[in-house]
Order: structure tokens, then sequence, then C-alpha cells
DNA sequence: GCAATATATTTAGCTTGTATCTAAATTATC
DNA sequence: GATAATTTAGATACAAGCTAAATATATTGC
């Protein structure tokens, strides 16, 4: 139970963690600056680094020469050394598992894309071997598209459309996200060795969108995957929140006044209200993309539709902001890049429903949402364990 | 940003703080038990024990004389050192901060009570210096009832009924809440040198019933206090909810739909509803203990009442589970006692509005469970900082 | 070429830990 | 009642990691 004893070298362990972090961040950094950095003397502080150059994970760069590309400042005194992370160490994948789709990047320890890949299940019934077969497939392209050998990945990040618990595994209380119940964890373990870390996709996206969408640097984070299905993120004091069994943010039921099963996205909102009322300027029901389009054109029926959706998402969010107060909201998920027209309408509802608005954005992200935040996780896990990991080659 | 460097003296630390740890919960320890648990040598578990008696945490016990109290299994070999966690190296004080009134609590460093005073508030609208004076004023009887000299508090957990950030600041965007900003922090500070931790108060209800009510123990627990006001403590793998501006859980206007102020509680609900139905026996509104005896006497007027707060409750309670997805959800409060009868109707309905329900129970900790909690938060503070702490005397 | 400067390397010493050996105190046994 | 067995205490030697101070090295500027 407590921690196991503290021995010297948990020393070096953590100011190991301390100088890579730093590397990390940085482009390239001298011995002073890790000094000054860390706090160490020089001798630790060189140490450190022989240890980490060891280990593969920091290389030492050449002196620069002068006239060369661009000389910096010239510098009086003895050159420094000059250390920096080595980010083809290794690489990590993203993965965004849909129901129909999955997609697979390839990042190298920066989180740098490099090579991408997608493909799609024959049918929705298909057993769970041949789920993962495609799945695989999709890794592999996506791997040889990068030139990045498979036995250099160190870790998986998947998202799926079903909760998960801190344990990385899916809760199967509804028939829908059994189709996620694949033991995809132990089939990649021994295809090829890979660490798997399942978690859900909203979830996923919210580790994104703090990452590297308009949520940068945000703690108290929620993000809204609202397109087909409704799902929420939620990051607290810069941890994401699973609850018992992980299906914190699954929002079910949260709508219990409309009528309206409240697991729909904004694009199935869309499809089922634009059916209800009579497509706006055809007869049959409209896709999500083309109301937007005619409300953007000043269709009445179709503006109708969004401020309806816009009255909802306010009611959500305004939910989420009694209970969990963030300080911010992203709408993320594939009606992102048209979701900017209801922010207007759900912003100025949101002061009528709570005492704390949270600002509304929408994510920049698009597509990339989910395999973004499956790469940020991936990383998080090598980040952590940098020390412990083996790296090959 | 990056931790200071760690130094050797960093070790002894983490491993003092390990022994400790230990011994705050067993009620003795041997050197050799502490050796299997810390997995430490017994030159370092030695090291670390005199160590931590020199600074005054634990005590070392005379070697229990044969035939004396409870002779325990004789045992063969040289009798071991006998350690134990000094309950009396200083004190805690928890305070219940409410509108009218304010509970002090003194307790050992294990959290046992020993000593408690209540003071009333003149008026609702006394000046701040006045409001300070009386809480200081309750601190002091509390701590002459326990016989603890006031210099040897070392923390003090304090709740009030308004949201309070993670930094302790209270946030005052409502009239209401500025009963609570009253500069106590610099004024406890100032007149004894105590810190004070501030906390909502249903933040602190949540740690008393995690600590010693019907939710030890559980990492994934929501406190519902929920009698004159609503407001919920939300703990998530075992931490605290606060959201950007501690507002999480406050809860405001949660309730969209029944045009009921939503920050009322259960009693607020009852002395309404039972007014504008006519009192269940007498002609006006009744007291929320009054409905519940008629109730239990089979009043069907007071039936009605009670089975319409069970929806409420059943609604709220649903849509925390969507969104956080407690194990269990305790109702406590002033209440709580009564509360046992509304459960049956509580747990029936909440299938109906989510797919996660948690476990209802209702608090036995009566209008203690704030100022427990408040002890349980010093407590935390205390043993979380032991080694930084000066113990006096 | 030489001073100034910044960095690198070496050496001694401190803290904390482990490992191992010996001493002490108690119970069990003959 | 002496002796053996057992358990813990204490002491000594050594390793890992850090600091601090002295010394060595490489570059710029005059």
């Amino acid at each position: 139970m407590p921690h196991a004893a503290a021995t010297p070298q948990m020393l070096r362990r953590v100011n190991a963690q301390a100088v890579l972090r730093h590397l990390r961040g940085a482009d390239v950094a001298t011995g002073t600056e890790l000094m000054a950095l860390t706090g160490l003397t020089r001798a630790s502080v060189i140490a450190v680094c022989e240890d980490l150059i060891g280990r593969g994970w920091i290389v030492e760069l050449d002196q620069p020469r002068a006239g060369h590309g661009m000389p910096p400042v010239p510098r009086k005194g003895r050159p420094a050394r000059r250390f920096a992370f080595n980010r083809e160490a290794g690489f990590v994948l993203g993965l965004d598992i849909g129901a129909a789709t999955t997609t697979a990047a390839v990042a190298d320890l920066r989180g740098t894309v490099i090579g991408r890949s997608s493909r799609s299940f024959r049918a929705a019934d298909i057993p769970a071997q041949e789920r993962i077969g495609v799945i695989d497939h999709a890794c592999r392209e996506a791997l040889e598209a990068a030139g990045a050998d498979p036995g250099r990945v160190l870790a998986v990040g998947a998202g799926v459309a079903a909760p998960v618990d801190r344990d990385g595994n899916v809760l199967v209380t509804q028939p829908f996200w059994s189709l996620f119940d694949v033991g995809l964890r132990s089939a990649l373990k021994e295809l090829h060795g890979w660490t798997v870390l399942l978690e859900n996709d909203a979830n996923l996206a919210a580790l994104g969108e703090r990452w590297r969408g308009s949520g940068a640097g945000v703690d108290d984070l929620v993000v809204l995957l609202a397109g087909e299905r409704l799902g929420a993120g939620v990051m607290e004091s810069g941890r994401l929140l699973h609850g018992r069994g992980g299906a914190a943010g699954e929002m079910g039921y949260l709508d219990m006044v409309e009528g309206v099963g409240s697991s729909d996205g904004i694009a199935a909102l869309v499809r089922q209200w634009s059916a209800a009322g009579g497509g706006p300027s055809a007869g049959g029901p409209a896709s999500a993309p083309r109301v937007f389009e005619d409300a953007a054109a000043g269709d009445t029926a179709a503006l109708a539709i969004l401020d309806r959706i816009s009255e909802r998402m306010a009611r959500v969010i305004a939910s989420i902001a009694s209970l969990i107060n963030p300080e911010q909201v992203v709408i993320g998920g594939a009606v992102a890049e048209s979701a900017g027209a209801l922010l207007p309408g759900i912003t100025a509802r949101l002061p009528r429903f709570t005492a704390t608005p949270p600002r509304v954005t929408v994510s920049p992200l698009g597509d990339k949402i989910v395999t973004a935040g499956a790469i940020r996780h991936a990383l998080d896990y090598v980040e952590a364990n940098a020390l412990e990991l083996e790296l090959a080659g």
C-alpha cells in the first residue's frame, strides 16, 4: 500500500524526469540552462544527461559551426554541450475507433503526426476478430506511410464510443457498446507487443482539445462530442473524470424533458427535426450540413431548427456548468465546423440557466479531434513511464 | 515549474511520511513491522523513527509489563521497540460557518472530537468584524472545553455555504455569498497564527461522509447537502471537484423545468409545497419534521409531498449520475434523519432517468457532517505537511 | 599570444540508503 | 538453573546520488 521505499536511485529517476520534461518542451538546452531549471549542480546535470543519452531519450548535438545555417549569438567562453530531446526515440499510435470506421495516426514523441490511415468495417455485425483485423490493418498502413517500424511503437492510445473506466475496461451495459469490447488490448499486445490505452472518445477529444485545440491549457474544460451521438469529455483541474464505471459525461438520459433521446448529437437532431418539419428546401429529411447552409442563406425553417438546437445545447451546457463549473466548453465532432453558427444562440441563453456560464467555443480540430487526443494520451503514458520503457533500435 | 531538484534529504522525507502514515493508522508498530511495510532495512527504519520522535510526531512506548493490563501474545526473542503515533502532537479545528450559526469542533490528530461549541450571529446584517468575533469566540470556547492550547492548533478547516475555489477564495457573485467573504483567513492568522483552510460546506460534507459516514472509502462519491439549501459535494477518484470558480456542485439553476428555485433543499421544498397545498393536518405551512411525521402516520397530503420531493431528488441525482457517474450518492444535512423515508421513492425512479444509477443512502452524521468534514480537511493538510510543520510544546 | 569568460571535469565530503555481522534480551528445553 | 533457539538491536562497511570547491579546457576579444 505505501509507495515502495525511497532509495537513492529514486533521486536519479526524479531528476532525470525533470530534465527530460524540460527537454521535451525546449528545442535544445545546455548544461547551464538545465542547472538553472532544476536547481541541480552541473555535475548532477551532466550525469543525468549522460544517463538519458545512454537510454536513448536525448541526444547531444554537434557544436554549431559558425557561418553554417544560422550562426547564433556569438558567445564567449568554452562552448556549452548542447542536449536535445530525441523525438525519434520511438513512436506512438492514436486510434479513433468508431462504429463504422477506424482511423489510425502515427506520431513522433513530440506529437507530430507523420502517418495516417482509415479503414471501414464491412458491416456492423462482423465478429470481433474481423474488427480487430481491420483495426490492425489501419495501424500497419499508418505506420508504413510514416516509415515507422512497428517494433518501435511505445504506446497506443485508442478511443471508442463507449464508457471506459480508469483501468481501460469497456463498460458493456448497452448493446451498442459491445461493438467496442473486442479484446483489442490483448490482441495488439500479442500481435505487436504494444501497450494499448483504451479511453472513451469524448475523453480523448478533451485531451486533444486541451493540447492543441481551442481549450489549450485550460484546466477545467469540457468537450462535447456532438456529431451523431452526444458525449462529454470532462477535465477538472487538468484531470479526466471517469466516475465509477467510466460513464462520466455519458449523458444518457440527461435531458429528461424534451422527449428526445438525449444521446443524439447535433447531426442526428438536425436530421430528425428537419424530417419532422418537412425538409427546408427539398421535401425529405435534410443532412446536417445542408440545414446549416440553408440557415446561412436565411431559410426560416432551417433557422428555426438551429434555434431549437441552440436551446437544447444551452440546457445541456448549463447542466454541466451547474455541476462541474468548467471554465470553457468546446463543441467538437463532425459538425464542429458549422456549429459556429450556434454559438451566439447558445451563449445568449446560458445566463438564463446558470449562474456560472462557461466560455463556449467550437473545436478547430475537425475530425482529427479524437486521434489527436489518442496521441496525447499515449504520449502522457510514455512520458510518465519513460524511464521504465526500453527503447528499441 | 519543474518540481525542485531531488536531494538526498528528500528520501528521508518520503520514507518518514510512509512510516508516519502507517503509524497514524496503526495502534502501535515495531521496527520489524515497519520494515515489512516500507521495504526499508532496520537501520533506516530506526533512523526514521528517531527522527520522527525528535520532531514530536511519534513516541516510543515502554516495554509492556507482563501481567499488566493485557499481556499480549507472549513472544520469544528480544523485545521489540514499540512506536506509536502521537495523537496529541497538536490539534485541529473544524468549523461549520452557517448564515445564522457557527459551530467549532476541536479534534486530536486522529480526528477524535474532544471539544465543541456553537454560537449564533446577532443578526444577518452584522458587519464582517462582528461575524469574525463570533466565530473566534466559538473557537475559543471549543478549545477551552477540550483543554487545548490555542497555540497548538495546526490547522483549521472551515466550511461556508458559498462556492470556494481551490485556493480557498470565496466566490462572491451572489449577495448571499458575501456573508462568507469576511476575511476569516487573515483574521485568524493574525489573532492566533492559525492556517485556515476554507471550503464549501457541501464539499466538506463529502469529505466527512467518506471518512466516517455511509460513504466510507468510496472514491466516487457525491453528497447532497439538502436542508434549507441544496448543494452537492462531488468526489471523483477520491478528489474533491471544484471547477473553475469553486462552483462545482452549486446546482444553482439545475432544474430548469419545475419552476422551483432549485437551490432550495428538502426542508425548504416541504415548507413551500405544504403551504401551497394547505398544511397536512393543521392549516398553515408545516415544518419538515412535521410533514415527515404525518407521512409516516399515513397522511395522504404529506405522502403526496414526499412523493413529489422524491421525484425531484431522483431527477437531480440522475443528472449527477449522467454527468459524474458516482458509485454512491449520500443525502445529508438537517433533514438526513427523516430522509430515509424518501429513499424507496428515489431509488425506484432512478432507472427511468439514468443508465448508471448510483447507490443512494442517507447520512448518519446528522448536523455534524460539515464539522466532521472540516476536521478531515484540516487533518489532510496536517498529514500532507507534517514534516514542514513545527510542533509547539 | 594573452586575458577574460563560460563551461567541463575532477576530487573530497555529506546524506541516505543497503548488506552483513555481532550483541542483547527473552522464551523454550533439558 | 544452565543452555539453546529466537528475535530484535546496534555497529560497521560500502554504494548511490548529490553538493561544493578546485582545476582544466575551449572560445572570444584585444
